[in-house]
DNA sequence: GAGTGGTCTAGACCACTGT
DNA sequence: CAGTGGTCTAGACCACTCC
């Protein structure tokens, strides 16, 4: 850990490794595989190999590379795990379109939520919190929702301070954009079912896109957010996870959980939301008292 | 994506997979070698594979499960991407301790860190911020600080809002428990050298640990911290990050760019913390505004 | 020197995808 | 159907660790 003047870039690539390879050379002393790997690399951030198209074959690049098939499979692996390229299964390896991160900042969205649910309707229905993320507008979004009731198990019970069997609302959605096929996160989402069963509205999926968020629905039966906790951790994806975010088995998922305290300090809502690693970057601000005041 | 009651069960253990399974069978519809890694898995937590003890060596894998030694190095793949084993080359593969996640409160520990500030030293010597975090007494830690000179690169100057070429102090620092080999993050901090010239006790490691943290030593060059934004994302590990923090390739690590700004809206430290993360949470509460204040 | 994990080969069969 | 990636085998040599 001693000669680190990029440790910046390691959060731009994603990886840093080595230098330029030409080649799979065995006078190099990293193993064979390793250097086909970034020998692809290069091609693929030179342009050479574009993005969405197809790699060449296992087959091919064994036979072009002099190396087994079991070693060009090493470096392909190395490159998904990279996030560079997809295998299909029957089809082909591709090359992943270079992706762009996005940059959701939390702190400022839940006060700008908090702040929107004042407005008329006609005014929040222009813009939701995932087009104030994105940029893009309603047409440009493909959302998908799935209400039902569930009751808590012990973990649920004991984040909300409820007894186990209580009636939760049990919401998961997800928007992708209609340009792209993964989703930028998947959400989990649950609300004590007596908090909410005033509004019919709130019970079904049938409204969704609700206009206004969360923050919103809770305001129509009496609830006033205080403040949002959220535990962040990195952990490996479901299989099914994975499939839905578009990303490898080898890259990871940033997973947040979002509790919201009313200001009565209850919790009335736990969320657990789900992001690609590799094109996510969440961002919060702290803001510090002054000392003179 | 349908069936999900147990979404938070993966917060908890990283990995929620199929079924038992109580051999490798051939009946079985999954890959044999999936198959081995799961029956693994759960003698692992099923305590039969001892923490710290050393698995059966892959040839008596491949012999006992009747798989060949590609086969048995494709489960233990697995299990060393779900964190559950550790490989050393020419020792053997040993069985993780289980990690417990260290919940890491950033929004409350700047605040926490800000107000120390206006302390005396006895009282600020008493406990740190590491201490604070960790619970444990400083005597239970082991620093590392290695400071050096450079020059801002272009990403550093445009973080930094400076030119490029702008002399930098440069602070690399790690702390682990005595009773642990590795530390619980790796911080890698920059600070203007204009800035914080003014007091020598900056300029050198040999001052380390210093009793009050960052803010406590800007202070003293007469910088008071306005906010800290904070940009997480999840990254493979750098093969350096990942002897360091002792986590396997297919972990990914948290990485947080820190950016602090003074009262005067200038930038005045960049610092990048990496965090474990198959053991790091991170914390961050957002405060909101009251609708009739 | 014996045992370990890391790399590598040259095959094979499979499920799946396109045409 | 031919071609793709996914799985699997039965070997081999290497660097490394420990005795």
């Amino acid at each position: 850990m001693s000669d680190r003047h990029d440790r910046s870039t390691a959060r731009q690539t994603s990886q840093r490794l080595g230098g330029s390879v030409s080649g799979v050379n065995s006078r190099d002393w990293r193993p064979r595989y390793l250097q086909l790997a970034e020998e692809l690399r290069a091609r693929i951030e030179s342009g050479e190999l574009a993005r969405g198209t197809a790699m060449p074959s296992e087959t091919e690049l064994a036979d072009s590379s002099g190396l087994s098939r079991t070693s060009v499979r090493n470096a392909i692996r190395q490159l998904r795990e990279w996030g560079l390229v997809r295998a299909e299964q029957g089809r082909g390896t591709y090359v992943r379109a270079p992706r762009q991160r996005i940059r959701r900042r939390n702190t400022e969205r839940y006060q700008w939520e908090k702040d929107r649910v004042l407005l008329d309707e006609a005014e929040r229905r222009r813009t939701g919190g995932t087009e104030h993320d994105t940029g893009l507008t309603v047409d440009d979004l493909k959302f998908h929702a799935e209400y039902s009731e569930v009751k808590a198990d012990e973990e649920m019970a004991a984040a909300f301070g409820l007894p186990v069997g209580t009636p939760l609302l049990r919401r998961v959605y997800w928007t992708s954009s209609r340009h792209e096929t993964a989703p930028l996160s998947a959400s989990y989402s649950y609300l004590p079912y007596d908090l909410v069963k005033g509004n019919k509205h709130l019970l079904s999926a049938d409204y969704e896109p609700w206009p206004g968020g969360t923050q919103h629905q809770l305001s129509t039966v009496g609830i006033e957010l205080d403040r949002i906790e959220e535990v962040v951790q990195a952990r490996p994806p479901l299989p099914d996870e994975a499939e839905l975010l578009d990303i490898e088995a080898g890259v990871a998922v940033l997973d947040v959980r979002k509790t919201s305290y009313d200001i009565r300090d209850r919790v009335v809502e736990i969320a657990d939301v789900v992001f690609p690693g590799d094109r996510t970057e969440l961002c919060f601000t702290t803001k510090l008292k002054r000392w003179n005041a």
